[in-house]
DNA sequence: CACGTGATAGGAATGGTTCTTATCTAGGAG
DNA sequence: CTCCTAGATAAGAACCATTCCTATCACGTG
């Protein structure tokens, strides 16, 4: 997954590639190579305006819900009742694993397909588009208290 | 679980048992057996007031947090920004199904025990508490926009 | 290369949640 | 049963993340 093919599928789309929208998925991507935990608006917003100081909030979070429309972002939200958010990745899949202490956040490379299988033989109705599961827990700094 | 396991149990860890506080944790085990969805904070509110009238919003925010901390209750959070809450009840574990048209909450009655298994496997370190399994969908209703 | 539409910045508004303070009360001690 | 006090409550103010508003700007179509 390299910048340029999400990018291409953005003009296809027919929305707008603005030099911030490019540097907020630049930054999401990079997290995402580097397998860090989701980010933040304020984050990426703090990043992005280290080429674009004018950037605002506001910005980001509008980008964000655009991006997110459209399928490129996703939106998590944990019981700490932060909001982050992570580049949606072909190919690769996983769930999360937060300290309820730090609030530090770990990928779970692995997917309960029964557990997708069960909520579709149980509401055959309902048109599935996506799912997340999160396991609540201590790290090991967070143990000691 | 009737009501009485609840206060006695509330009893013995010292927390003082106000009529308010009975009457929400009423209020959310009246949901639990109706098996409706979670509620939110406002919510309880309203239904607490019909006995006591003079509940504020604050009381309640700050009944439930103890309530989860005390393992009593637990605090959901889905994609829509909505904070909403449930009884935690022994011998009974669900996750749920969200619309993400009209924000409805359904109970999935399974649980990917495969899933924790492999977080357990992938971060013997941290010390797991709990887990939360959420499918994201459009209900019959919504589909037809 | 000019134009129109959708994007941006900045500041103000919003709304859910929490804090502050004064008052009250549940429940243990006497 | 009555008193006492730590902890709980009500009301309104404060807080803060998010969104709205409006004027201005610029992407990329034609």
């Amino acid at each position: 997954m390299v910048l340029g093919e999400i990018l291409s599928h953005l003009k296809k789309t027919g929305i707008r590639l603005t030099p911030q929208r490019q540097e907020i998925l630049r930054v999401l991507l990079e997290r995402f190579q580097q397998g860090g935990p989701p980010l933040n608006a304020e984050e990426i917003m703090l990043q992005v305006r280290r080429c674009y100081p004018g950037v605002s909030l506001d910005t980001v979070y509008r980008s964000l819900a655009t991006f997110t429309k459209e399928g490129l972002v996703r939106e998590l939200q944990f019981r700490d009742q932060s909001r982050c958010f992570e580049l949606v990745t072909k190919g690769e899949h996983h769930h999360h694993l937060v300290c309820l202490g730090c609030g530090k956040v770990r990928p779970i490379h692995y997917c309960p397909a029964d557990f997708i299988e069960q909520a579709r033989e149980c509401y055959p109705d309902f048109e599935i588009e996506d799912h997340s599961c999160t396991v609540y827990g201590y790290c090991p700094k967070c143990r000691e208290e």
